[in-house]
DNA sequence: CAATTGCTATCGATTTTTTCGATAGTATGT
DNA sequence: ACATACTATCGAAAAAATCGATAGCAATTG
């Protein structure tokens, strides 16, 4: 389909403002003849007449005068593009699309949050939260920019940023605890163990971490959610093993004992992801570090 | 300033559609290679990356995507100017600006608007209710484009369209109707006559059509509306001449007889104006004889 | 009433932009 | 390693936008 040029309806509006094809060619920058042109060419684009033109000054159809008011919106629409284009240029402005584990985001992000705002008001965050092979596909994508998540991870053609390392602790139902003063990994009860369903890093992690066996049929006990699985432990359903993050008191039910471990403690690392190359690196980089001190 | 170009706006949204430059530029018909120059062109207008070329698939950059949701817009609104301009290619359909004086408005419009709303649902008029010299002014500027108006009236280089004859009644106060059984223009009492201000034409065609020589002093009975005239003859201040369309009984107060005259009845002509050589002669023709008929 | 002024329309030449076709370059999958 | 399926880039060709000059036309001036 054709279509009038923003140009053609640039030359409308500073004829519609001048009421005078020279006058108005000065306006754009243009000699008489191409704004004239111009018009014309537009005219017969919409196949309707603009312009009545009178020897003495020249005014606009009804038609005319109507069409400059939806020129006028849609060049100040354009111009809005570049404008948002330009003020998001400084570092750390505009949109960044974050993809978060569910075992980081309901936890760290609300503590970092706010400084991050109050550190880079114009940044823009659009915070989607996922499972680790989810996000880092939608990164290899490009449909997200950054990723928050926990290591070790691969991640290929990927930058990874440590930002801090995080202790498991064990969390059990209040008057089960462990007998014994000190608590190493090697005394878990793998049996009573409670762990979070396939595809869930954190359950990977914690299993490394303690140097158990890949746990066979444990189906039934398995949680879609550390929330969940915080809520059966509670219940005296079994133990399990928390990050640190997810052990601040506001977020634990009553009945919960949190026992720290012995050294050497089980860990995870927590850090950003950005694809290799990508022109933003050193934002991102500026960005990790205000998370770790936030 | 430097401006997006609507083509690349397309390009953009394409590319969104298809995620694939070869994709995008089939749709746009044109070469992958015109496609991948006109987003990368796009790009340096806006100094910001669009879109992250995978090696995959392309995928958008949080800035392509929201841009993707302006273009729209954009290519909507201009789309709506094109398809705006072909709907009113018909005739008696779209914008027309109608000028119409206050002696006739507000009498004669309600009587045919009706119908004229039934016959040409799609013609938008624009009224604009003003002495007739003023709405002469107009349409030689091109600020409207036809009126509704009373004759004889110098209208160079325009299109007249004699309508109608119209007679004058004269408007007395109850009471005080002429003696005589039957009434002349001859018999007008010039001292109790009022009359409109001067600039009406119904002035001018009421001592033409009734051969009174041009009162000298009269502007403290001058009114600025029939309305106004209307009110003074109904409290006794004087008589005044009144056009048919003027006499109907819900216009009129109840304190007024109208009277009409003997043979030679004094008239006025109503008629439209256009510019000649206007490319809507015919329409405005055939808008003319619909208004004789409604 | 002829000359001048102040406009817009139009034409051919020129410059600029857009587009194409071909090709290089680079991951992916067989 | 080879074929495949992409995008980027380059020079040539086509299309367009623009310019400068000029014609034409009405209003104004001398």
């Amino acid at each position: 389909m054709i279509r009038p040029t923003l140009r053609q309806l640039e030359y409308l509006i500073a004829l519609e403002e001048e009421k005078s094809f020279s006058a108005a060619a000065d306006i754009c920058n243009v000699t008489q003849s191409t704004l004239s042109a111009g018009i014309k060419e537009l005219e017969n684009i919409l196949e309707q007449n603009l312009v009545t033109r009178g020897r003495r000054k020249v005014t606009l159809t009804a038609f005319g005068v109507e069409t400059t008011y939806h020129a006028r919106n849609i060049l100040h629409e354009t111009d809005k593009i570049t404008a948002r284009a330009h003020q998001i240029k400084a570092p750390l402005t505009g949109p960044l699309r974050l993809g978060v584990i569910p075992t980081i985001a309901p936890y760290f992000l609300p503590q970092i949050l706010p400084s991050l705002q109050e550190q880079f008001p114009a940044l823009e965050l659009q915070l989607h939260e996922d499972l680790s092979d989810r996000i880092v596909k939608k990164i290899e994508q490009g449909a997200l920019d950054l990723l928050l998540m926990a290591f070790p991870f691969e991640t290929p053609n990927m930058s990874q940023m440590f930002l801090f390392e995080e202790p498991f602790y064990l969390a059990c139902p209040k008057g089960q605890e462990p007998r014994k003063t000190t608590l190493s990994t090697g005394d878990l009860d793998i049996e009573s163990l409670l762990l979070l369903e396939d595809g869930h890093c954190l359950r990977d992690h914690a299993i490394a971490a303690c140097g158990l066996q890949q746990p066979s049929m444990r189906k039934a006990y398995s949680a879609t959610s550390l929330q969940t699985l915080v809520q059966m432990v509670n219940n005296g359903f079994g133990t399990t093993l928390l990050p640190e993050m997810a052990t601040q008191e506001q977020n634990l039910p009553k009945n919960i004992s949190v026992l720290s471990f012995n050294e050497p403690k089980p860990t995870r690392q927590i850090g950003l992801v950005w694809r290799k190359n990508s022109p933003r690196s050193t934002e991102f980089e500026t960005l990790g570090r205000a998370m770790v001190n936030a």
